[in-house]
DNA sequence: CGCTCATTTGATCTATTTCAAGTTGTGTGG
DNA sequence: CCACACAACTTGAAATAGATCAAATGAGCG
């Protein structure tokens, strides 16, 4: 099983092999987490780095209706907020969506590896900009696009980050995100969500279908979705 | 006049005399610029890092379609992102609302400063995860709130923001946005945010007129925006 | 004064939500 | 292998928030 927290980070920045040693050594262990579990909760102080290793999480909000914003998709080798520690409390909340393997890091070990390793913390940056690139290009996403390109968009968003670590097929992906949660992530209703999944199928753009997504059309779905992937900032990839 | 970039970054963390020193000699040189001007462009490769001394700017992006969503407003204090350098190009423009004094700061000294001076990096760090933070809100008011409820709840971010800074008055702000501004940043009509603002102002919630907001019943406001300022993380202030 | 730009109002139209039933799929125990 | 329960998905009809189009009003400015 490769490190896909490494994987990723090496899109970011050339990692030598002690850089790769560092990250290794901080990220051996990590525990199996389960289901709808919450990593950390909306008011908690914020703990050590945590990481993603293997399966799938989300940051959220809840309303005081009740109702539910996602804010973020968290596959392997997505890490939370590196500074979050200097924080009192948290503003979201962080779940997970499938079983997942979950490393955490201490704060002071992340520091020295990043004090010695200045490719390590170059990537780390970067992983935190290209985060940040991110919401925005959801802040868009749901100020100014239909409901069709939103989801679309997401689609493409999450088909590059998958494919640079390498878990992508030809054109399909594992992805186990249900109506509902792709209805909360992308402001919509999960009703909705069927009839614009089914509309980007007819087209014969994208098929989203028991945990798999096939895109049968790659360049109709980035079409449709208006997609940039200036924001991914994944410009010096080779793959 | 004060240096209201030193101002905020005290509000994240206590800051000695030498900490205030340094960062008064990096910002002492402002510039100039006029309404409606590009600091920087989607595409360019960043440059130092820039702060707004005085006036207004906002990120934004423009979709194929000419529509433009705002990203985030800046007010004076606000700076870009810290380690935007290591981007190969911005996925964003920033541009002035207002006539601004805007300070450049390059990399290097920035890094000296906040390498010699741990208060001042405690105080960016905070920064950064405020900005997130800030930017995690939006998502959650397009995604979930109604229109009368994301205008509110804007307007009590700026409001809280601008109070940090001391730019505000009794129950009152310059704020130099139009309808035209207000809208593309909600992912609204100018004509219908021109509604909403007209049923705030009915409802005895707020007035915004002239560049500027009156806040007449702030529990109120903050009652329908469903208003939470955990996220912009001011707890251990004391105003 | 006459221009321009921002705001305001009205009338119509449409995307999306809401509510309410079904249908399909999946895992479990008999 | 079937019956059942439970979740995820699908579809239709009615209601609504917000967009769009069009036009009028008002303020600031040379």
């Amino acid at each position: 099983m490769t490190n896909l927290f490494v994987e990723k980070l090496r899109g970011y920045s050339p990692l030598d092999e002690e850089d790769v040693a560092g990250l290794l050594a901080l990220t051996a262990r990590p525990r199996l987490v389960k289901t709808r579990h919450d990593l950390i909760r909306e008011g908690d102080r914020p703990g050590p780095v945590f990481v993603i290793m293997e399966g799938w999480a989300c940051r959220y909000k809840v309303l005081p209706s009740g109702t539910r914003q996602v804010l973020a998709f968290l596959m392997p080798g997505d890490a939370c907020d590196l500074h979050i520690g200097l924080l009192a409390e948290m503003d979201h909340s962080i779940q997970t969506i499938t079983p997942a393997q979950v490393v955490t890091i201490d704060r002071v070990d992340m520091d020295r590896l990043m004090a010695q390793r200045p490719a390590v913390a170059r990537a780390m940056y970067i992983a935190q900009l290209v985060d940040e690139g991110t919401m925005r290009a959801w802040i868009t996403s749901m100020g100014r696009r239909t409901s069709i390109e939103r989801v679309a968009h997401l689609m493409c968003e999450l088909y590059l980050r998958a494919r640079d670590i390498a878990i992508t097929g030809e054109q399909s992906l594992a992805l186990p995100l249900s109506q509902v949660l792709l209805a909360d992530a992308l402001g919509m209703t999960s009703v909705h969500i069927n009839r614009v999944l089914k509309e980007l199928r007819v087209a014969g753009a994208m098929t989203l279908n028991r945990g798999s997504l096939e895109v049968s059309d790659p360049a109709k779905l980035v079409r449709i979705a208006g997609f940039d992937d200036g924001y991914l900032h994944r410009r010096s990839r080779t793959a």
